[in-house]
DNA sequence: GCGCCGAACATACCATGAGTATGGAGAGCG
DNA sequence: CGCTCTCCATACTCATGGTATGTTCGGCGC
């Protein structure tokens, strides 16, 4: 039987976490001080501390919680049903969505990199969102539906490309427009990328 | 004439600046004291205030010296001459080989939209680099040799899938393949956008 | 030459916030 | 019913960004 004890421990600590995603998107990482973070919680620092290692422990905890909600939106579109070709543009429907959530824009994309440093940030990435995004564009090309490119290096353009620009879209006065506007040229360049013929050569 | 006095306090100015640009690329924004830049410039702290209002100005100091930099670079070439097409892929080489530079990648790619804010950050990127993708990419639209998208959103896509990637060759065991894999990308998606036809709707 | 004004620094200090050391309270278990 | 160990609070330390004030020295009028 699971202890009343454990339960919560597991709270304060969500709560924790939760408040750390508030004030991170809110504020950013240096912007943000560990005892407002621990006030929201109702706790100390000493809970903090208890849970986390440190500051940057309890940053890659609030990054993974954000992570993994989009994660799960885009890996049940990505393996659902339809063609290869239906479910790569339903993930970049679903991708451009998840980037206008700030948390995610602000902690995933923009902090992340900066707090964790680029290499953990990228293994992170890899096993998460980048991860589909690459899977997705490797389908794509399995299936024959797009033309055989280096995959990793496609992939982080792509994935470069669509959060550069989603924080164009939420910033934007009309971000529906700009989001229209990107989710367009996106996939008319996947069509271009469409194998009609199969000599495709460039000189 | 200009004082002697003058020129002591311009050395002593870009040697903040230069020292700056160095710790900030090596360690990072929040990873660099303030003492320890004025150590290296053989200051104290009372020097760096007195030249700069604080750490993010010091910092927008650095930026701009690595901005400007890789756009000087960039503008001769795509002010240059031959074709805007020939032009536009110099440019293309030019910006990589730029983002090359960890200085540029740190300072100016990933810390500065965090350390600004992304909103300052664009609107100084709109003065240099981003700005030259943009009219670079106007021209060969001007010049009828790809076909009209939506400039601002495309050249968006396109800086940030450049320079995304850029991190992505230089951390790589292998930067010059993976370089020109990117370039190579690149350039496909291009010529897919070169105009052939007049007639290049997608159902 | 002389005094003085202000730019160009140095020095000493303060405030904030990350991290640490230690103490205590209470749930679970024998 | 004490013993223990998790869970958390309190009270510090220390690094660092920023400030307030002192000091030096080149330039310039006289």
């Amino acid at each position: 039987m699971r202890s009343r004890r454990l339960d919560y421990s597991e709270s304060t600590r969500s709560a924790l976490v939760d408040g750390a995603v508030e004030l991170f998107t809110k504020r950013g990482y240096a912007g943000t001080s560990l005892d407002e973070i621990a006030k929201r919680a109702r706790v100390t620092k000493g809970a903090l501390y208890h849970h986390f290692s440190g500051k940057q422990a309890l940053f890659e905890a609030a990054f993974d919680q954000v992570e993994s909600l989009v994660y799960d939106r885009l890996d049940k579109i990505m393996t659902g049903d339809g063609t290869p070709w239906e479910r790569a543009l339903g993930g970049l429907n679903a991708f451009i969505r998840a980037c206008l959530d700030p948390a995610y824009q602000r902690i995933a994309i923009h902090e992340a990199p900066v707090v964790m440093g680029w290499e953990r940030w990228r293994e992170a990435e890899e096993r998460c969102s980048f991860g589909l995004v690459r899977s997705g564009l490797q389908a794509l090309i399995d299936a024959g539906e797009v033309e055989p490119v280096p995959v990793e290096v496609t992939a982080r353009l792509l994935f470069g490309a669509l959060s550069s620009a989603a924080t164009e879209i939420a910033s934007s006065p009309d971000p529906k427009k700009v989001g229209a506007e990107i989710e367009d040229v996106i996939v008319r360049m996947l069509v271009r990328l469409r194998r009609t013929e199969p000599d495709v050569s460039i000189g």
